[in-house]
DNA sequence: TGTACATCAGTGAACGCGCGTTCACTGATGTAC
DNA sequence: TGTACATCAGTGAACGCGCGTTCACTGATGTAC
């Protein structure tokens, strides 16, 4: 059909609005999303003040469509990880790989969430809890296929699968807190995670049977 | 000595020292401390803006103040909670409650101390990680008391000790996310913790014999 | 294909505003005698 | 105790600056004929 045009006008349009996307993602590894002017992102993107208006009515449209690239990436990873056809044996360095791989590689989209999910902007927060509470269940019925946890109950699901989600956010954060290229820091982190992670699931064969036999 | 003057005038810079960290306190409910402006501050606290110079050099200052206070508060918890002569069986709802009543009697101290935790100004960020990462050191070597894990090694202790903060710091999170005074979510939220943390040290027993036999 | 007009992404000047910080000040509290 | 002077917490005017937002504009790209 329009294979003639090449639509350049359009495309250098997205292109500047990527730009301003980036410029802004790139300024919020130091700073928070709250303290970050219009003006700082379109100096970063090299583009003049007003022309921010033809992408976003305000700073607080960039920043709900930042989330939303952020949680592609996020939702991108999980995906990865459940589809992942670990056995039990090895689901924990198998998640553990594909966290470390995706922290690696979208940096800048992770430490925004990190950021972000207690920062000043209440839209942007609850997003981002929002997110993480639905990640937290469908892990839960993803529990379901472990031996162990067959009989337990929605509530015991949930409650190891946020264990499981505290943890993995606790080593998204370590990640994030090591220097960018040092290879020995990410793996040492990772010898850490397993066993944090290996720890957790050793509570599952014990469960029924420990002292807190359910309510 | 000098019971006969009662030093007012410096009693009175006093107060107004403590009206400002007070007033910034409660604006930081609602924004992030970079945001936060020395006039915003000095309006709520009723003075003029000049005035901050009186009591702080800076708002870095005022915000390492801050931190001072609020890391005196959690301090104040952990030391409840460490001199608490629990036994085993019910060191885990005892602990909860002791988090529970701290948090609820400090909200301001615990929210400013969670949302800038990954906030912008990184002196703070780092002082507020270097405090949880002594909390866990400390929590490691109690946990030696406990019989299960008297032979553990210091990595595992520190592990387990990781995995108990982790929960306790997302148990503070939701209960600065539930509302104020609603004793019922309160009692939830406990309720749930106590069986996080519950599944948590169920995986001590269990951790010599386990697939992770350690390094 | 060539021309005449429309569209619209990005420009640049200008605005009013809240900011942090300076400075000289005021007047109540504190001190010396 | 009474007086004369020193201190200093808080005041109020003023500054230059970066901010978000408005507006009329320009000139390259797109469209109609």
């Amino acid at each position: 059909m329009n294979t003639r045009t090449p639509e350049t006008r359009q495309e250098r349009k997205q292109r500047t609005r990527e730009e301003l996307l980036r410029a802004a993602l790139r300024l919020l590894e130091g700073q928070s999303f709250s303290s970050l002017s219009l003006r700082e992102v379109t100096r970063e993107a090299g583009v003049v003040p007003t022309a921010f208006y033809r992408h976003f009515d305000s700073m607080e449209e960039l920043g709900l469509a930042l989330i939303d690239e952020s949680f592609r990436t996020l939702r991108e990873m999980i995906r990865a990880a459940r589809a992942d056809p670990s056995t039990f044996e090895h689901v924990i360095s198998n998640s553990v790989e594909i966290l470390v791989r995706h922290v690696h590689e979208n940096r800048l989209h992770f430490r925004f969430i990190a950021r972000e999910r207690f920062g000043g902007m209440a839209s942007i927060r609850h997003a981002i809890r929002a997110e993480i509470r639905l990640f937290a269940s469908d892990l839960a019925t993803d529990l379901v296929r472990f031996p162990y946890m067959r009989d337990w109950s929605a509530e015991d699901l949930h409650v190891m699968a946020g264990l499981l989600v505290n943890a993995m956010v606790s080593i998204v954060e370590e990640l994030l807190d090591a220097p960018a290229n040092s290879r020995g820091a990410e793996r040492e982190v990772r010898r850490i995670a397993e066993k944090q992670l290996r720890m957790i699931l050793l509570a599952a064969p014990a469960w029924r049977s420990g002292p807190g036999a359910d309510a």
